[in-house]
DNA sequence: GCACTAAGTTCAAGCATTGAACGAATGAGG
DNA sequence: CCTCATTCGTTCAATGCTTGAACTTAGTGC
């Protein structure tokens, strides 16, 4: 690290600052240098290359009373684009998203992937991604999969076993020709609740359950994935240390009272939908149900909260549909087992972003490594 | 920030590097150079101050062979140290402790603090501190507590009711006339772990049962709190959901299973000498509850690697008495239950710290903060 | 038209590190 | 004892990014 190098490091430090500005709102030279804290000098170098590489753009002078109008600044519409991909266990989805923020096009289609190779899924991904792709040029891919990443590989998926091992990342890359980074889905559907908007500030844990049960973790406003990509196993957090068996050798693991598989077994029901429409009539064995699965999911969350002590739990996936009806119980196990839980801190909302949220993250991984890393975008 | 101000801020970076270097071990301002990366200019010029103000000392020329022998530098024996101060239950500890990370000097009374008011508390152990403070500048004292501290206050401590909510850090401020920093006692020994050597790695953590079970987490190298001081409350992660009773509200908590005052009941004895004895003459009443204990914690631990993938785990406190006893069946339960046990790669080892551990960490609190903000070195 | 206001640009100044050149201190070899 | 090789430590001009003040630009209000 050479003093030149320790000055280029504060101006991409200050660029970062810049575009992060920028992608909460737009912004003229001057309202930017205020909101940075940098000064007007400064903002006029820093942004001169990002118009000139069509990373921004300059609008039309506003009208917006004394003195010399200002030109606000903000995304080029032709600007670089990411895109996000997941493959899940009975559907594919892409999304494309722009550094601004706003979703471009997004698709989600049905799909068993289950007994499928990972040449033939990720042919079909590639052909998705193809087809959503804008004439804009492309930062890359993020892709989530239900299991556990680590170093670019997935190395657990015991809803998807034969992706397992598989070269993934490096193959869509290969058929697109394009940087593909590879990420659980827990971890991403909660990078999208804290990118590129805040959506629940910046600790929180992100709940979801399609199969399995996984947490995202968002410390300090970074995702935590443990030493070895294992971190936030909520599922297989134990309430019960003599209880049911699990696929996983344990026993009385949170998954195998509040996964998704026996909430609908309870009830009764073969699908999501089936148990929302139920518990809209007031079906007592469907309201049991969910209620159970709602104790079991509170009793591990607390245990979560009790180690992790973030302010804020997020519900979301099949969890945010139920939330409802889930809440009190989810609630009331907190309330009377978490420690930190005495005023009340603990909010527990229902995620906003339906069934895109993974996707969104997957997308957001790529245009949050753009901004943070500006150097990618002169490249 | 101006740029004088970043150029300040690398000149503070690179100064904390160098002496990050120096607490590893001594140097020469050319060896500090190769270590650090840094030139042997700059060495000369970072060095100048720290010598000037008496926080560092050239010594004498080493004669190394070929060559201009070269002046190793190293912290000032007459330097500021640190200070740690312990309240606990049933003793009193304080510790001084060098930058260089060498314990000056310790000491360890048995008290019983259960009945005593803050002031009498605080009283004692002022004069304790000043019994063993050298005529040396002090950096400070770092003060741990058996509870949860959030924004430098205890919030709660079941074992110690009385110091609720009273102004302790201030306290033993305006007695001593230091800064005086208050945190809890699970965390300073994790911290005595990491700071001034490494012991664990940077991430690990580090579980102790007093009268509670605490866990200090460490992340990247850095002890994580949470929120409000309440993480790594691992005494209450439930293991059994409908179990026994907890003083928390809760129920099946840790370390009602796990406690060492459940342990030393179950076992027959009151105190962890005579434990620990039996344990030698093969006592099966002894082995049986600390094999029941192991099998609760390895449990509770489980859950806790499941949520934060971490790759080694530190018993301290009595688990680092009783660890040969106890190992056995906390690990056994955790590699049917860890999700990420598979390879094996959570190393459980006891502490090598002793009933020094938490002292040492809130002296090292205290060191620490003086290497990584070196500003306040000039004071 | 003229004063006023705010946006954006230009430019010399300031500073920590660098790398090369230099001075200092010793061992090896004759 | 003297010279050469070797390594340590210091000196100094050069580098490059932000700054703040001065300046230019482009509007409004009267």
């Amino acid at each position: 690290m050479t003093t030149v190098d320790h000055l280029r490091q504060v101006r991409l430090g200050n660029l970062r600052t810049v575009l992060l500005a920028l992608v909460d709102r737009p912004g003229s030279r001057a309202d930017l240098a205020a909101r940075t804290g940098l000064t007007k000098a400064t903002l006029s170098n820093l942004t001169e290359p990002l118009l000139a590489n069509g990373i921004l753009i300059e609008d039309a002078a506003t009208l917006a009373g004394m003195g010399r109008p200002s030109k606000p600044l903000r995304f080029h519409p032709d600007g670089p684009v990411a895109v996000g991909a997941e493959i899940n266990v009975s559907h594919l989805a892409v999304e494309t998203l722009g550094l601004d923020g706003e979703t471009i096009r997004r698709h989600l289609v049905p799909a068993d992937i289950r007994d499928t190779t990972p040449d033939e899924v990720l042919d079909r991904v590639a052909e998705l991604v193809r087809e959503i792709t804008p004439e804009r040029p492309l930062l890359g891919v993020g892709l989530a999969v239900p299991g556990v990443v680590h170093d670019g590989v997935l190395v657990r998926a015991p809803n998807l076993p034969k992706l397992v091992g598989a070269s993934l990342a490096g193959g869509l890359a290969r058929r697109l020709d394009l940087d593909v980074e590879l990420d659980n889905e827990a971890n991403l559907a909660a990078l999208a609740h804290l990118w590129p908007r805040h959506l629940a500030g910046e600790d929180f844990v992100h709940v979801s359950a399609d199969v399995g049960i996984g947490a995202g973790v968002v410390l300090g406003g970074e995702v935590y994935r443990g030493a070895s990509g294992f971190a936030g196993e909520l599922g297989h957090v134990v309430i019960e240390r003599n209880g049911v068996r699990c696929t996983c050798g344990s026993r009385g693991c949170v998954e195998r009272y509040a996964g998704l598989d026996v909430i609908l077994e309870q009830a009764g029901r073969r699908h999501l939908d089936s148990l929302a429409k139920a518990l809209k009539a007031g079906d007592p064995k469907a309201l049991k149900a969910v209620r159970d699965a709602g104790e079991a999911l509170g009793v591990g969350l607390a245990t979560l909260m009790n180690l992790f002590d973030v302010p804020a739990v997020v519900l979301g996936g099949s969890y945010a549909v139920l939330h409802e009806h889930l809440s009190v119980a989810v609630q009331s196990e907190m309330d009377s087992r978490v420690l930190a839980g005495g005023e009340r801190h603990t909010r527990l909302v229902a995620s906003p972003l339906g069934e895109f949220a993974v996707v969104r993250g997957a997308a957001g991984l790529i245009t949050r490594r753009a901004v943070q890393q500006p150097e990618r975008l002169f490249a």
